[in-house]
DNA sequence: AATTAGCTAGACCAGTCACTATAATTTTTT
DNA sequence: AAAAAATTATAGTGACTGGTCTAGCTAATT
């Protein structure tokens, strides 16, 4: 009856952080997310004692640690930021070829929804987003970029990522993320 | 009981696009719209038959006319598109001083929130985002920028724009809004 | 083996949801 | 003025929500 220690924390979490980011916060009801993970609805305020947000808050930050991972993936194929972050784009671009099984996408639906709502929520998706640009800066300072210039531009790179694939939703397709792929050479001209 | 004809209509609109807009569309349910609104709830369903749905898809539209109104405005002040979205842009940013009493902002939030479960108001967000990024189009290539060019970036600045709104609510402020606009001087220049 | 701790399982709760139905009131048309 | 149309007003509906509760099962400890 009991599977083994965690397994249902697990389950319930990465249930959560799919649906939470292809739906969003309130459209995602939790007997969904238990429905997809098979655990038990006991389970969830068990893990979970503080219920929906804490949950949602953990997704957020599986998220952050997702991308972190793609992003260093990506960033460690050149030595050329303007290559490795249009490989990123890309890559996320190309998720959108078949739009009706997105497994994932980032937490900008998230913040945007929850912002205004939840402290809690906002600092999460704001952790998210300040990891995801150090690792743009730190790759644009390591190429020679100066330090304030690569700060503020990785801002501007996450936001456009973010924008593109909420402008991607609405086209149905990957078409504004590799126009904004192309634009990081205008940013980032030396 | 009955006031003058519309404005039922109009009150239950207002209330909705604000609250659609700040909110998203799964957090904003009807009984909230009706109570911002003032009207009775028999109204609502007597002028927007098709529920809920039909409200949302027309608050976009509104929201669309409004932003287009205020881009319009923004592009007659200066000659340069440089000067004109960069205000633009700082416009929107200003809002974020007072961000407990955000009035409106761009369709961004319902895109994300909605595209991949409605297709009207999938089709009513992209409507929107079309004819603003239309009004970029035009004051670019009126300015001499070539028309490839013209139409892929400004669904680039749309993009970025959308997605600095996204940024700045997770930042509480309006300093990733600003440096979007800083960085429209690197996207155009000539 | 007995006890304790961890976890499961699912019934239950009060409230909210979008929507329906229909009588009543007001406005417009004849 | 009477009739028709437009609009208001509100009670009601079934489904769903996040969360509570508690008995029971399993795993770990004594």
């Amino acid at each position: 009856m009991m599977s083994s220690k965690n397994d249902s924390r697990e389950n319930i979490l990465s249930a959560a952080t799919r649906l939470f980011h292809i739906q969003g916060y309130h459209a995602t009801g939790l007997n969904q997310i238990l429905k997809e993970s098979g655990a038990p609805k006991g389970s969830l305020y068990y893990h979970f004692p503080n219920g929906k947000e804490q949950l949602a808050i953990e997704a957020v930050n599986m998220m952050a640690r997702l991308i972190e991972g793609e992003l260093r993936e990506h960033f460690s194929l050149f030595d050329d930021p303007v290559q490795c972050i249009q490989y990123h784009i890309q890559f996320i671009a190309k998720k959108f070829d078949d739009i009706e099984n997105l497994k994932s996408l980032p937490v900008g639906l998230m913040a945007a929804e929850t912002s205004l709502f939840s402290e809690p929520l906002r600092t999460a998706c704001l952790s998210a987003f300040e990891g995801w640009e150090k690792l743009y800066c730190d790759k644009l300072i390591q190429q020679g970029y100066e330090d304030t210039f690569a700060k503020e531009i990785s801002t501007v790179i996450n936001s456009m990522i973010e924008g593109a694939i909420t402008r991607s939703l609405a086209n149905k397709n990957g078409a504004p993320l590799y126009l904004a792929a192309e634009s990081i050479q205008l940013l980032l001209k030396k």
